[in-house]
DNA sequence: CGCCAGGTGGGAT
DNA sequence: ATCCCACATGGC
């Protein structure tokens, strides 16, 4: 299919401009393939919580400041009352929300043995569909398509889907256009492309797709 | 200073 | 199923 193919020109695109992403962002640097450490993918999943609806700077404050008060790990976070753990992250904003998602996300990773399934994920209260695959792509390695604001904001204007498509669908298209060792790459590189060009008010000069979106622009 | 940021859950339609 | 809204801080 035609949309399927501009997808996969699309990631090859934005590849060979901006170079590989090396994902997931943990504090104070980037890491690249799957976490070594528990304490590693506890981070990740911390982060896929905390940046919900949230600039990745803020989280990232956080995640730092935590760290250095030793208090980045699983046990250290369960003896915390939910009211401290808010003030402590309370530059990631949601902060009286997020704190219950955390304490709940972590009882629940401290009772885990090997990979969730995304369907007890879901069934956490505060993990959705994007926190559940980030977790499971970035802290789990598994080939799940990660779709966010920006991925339908591309495609929308790109065309390769109708305006305001749905979470499943947007998987799908990508899901299918790309093989599953590009999920990772290709989630990271859609993330830089919408921060430089592809924003909501879009700066379309020097964009990189350039004809291939029919995207007035502004 | 208003806009925007790597969403989610709950309630109404 | 699909809208609509509350939730909140910080940088540009």
């Amino acid at each position: 299919m035609r949309t399927r193919n501009r997808a996969e020109i699309l990631y090859r695109t934005l590849l060979s401009s901006y170079g590989p992403q090396g994902w997931w962002p943990l504090s104070g640097k980037y890491h690249r393939g799957l976490p070594k450490t528990r304490s590693q993918r506890y981070e990740i999943c911390l982060g896929a919580i905390l940046t919900q609806n949230t600039a990745w700077r803020n989280v990232d404050t956080v995640l730092a400041s935590l760290r250095q008060q030793k208090l980045l790990s699983p046990k250290a976070i369960s003896t915390l009352s939910e009211k401290k753990l808010a003030a402590l992250i309370r530059s990631s904003g949601y902060h009286n929300q997020k704190a219950r998602k955390v304490k709940l996300f972590t009882e629940f990773f401290l009772s885990l043995r090997g990979t969730p399934s995304r369907a007890d994920l879901l069934s956490l209260w505060g993990v959705g569909e994007e926190t559940a695959d980030s977790i499971l792509l970035y802290a789990y390695g598994e080939h799940v398509f990660v779709v966010d604001a920006y991925t339908r904001r591309v495609a929308s204007r790109m065309g390769l889907l109708g305006p305001d498509p749905s979470y499943s669908e947007t998987q799908e298209l990508f899901s299918q256009a790309l093989p599953a060792s590009a999920y990772n790459e290709a989630h990271a590189l859609l993330v830089e492309h919408c921060k430089r060009s592809c924003r909501v008010r879009p700066v379309c000069e020097g964009c990189v797709v350039g004809g291939d979106c029919g995207f007035a622009g502004i």
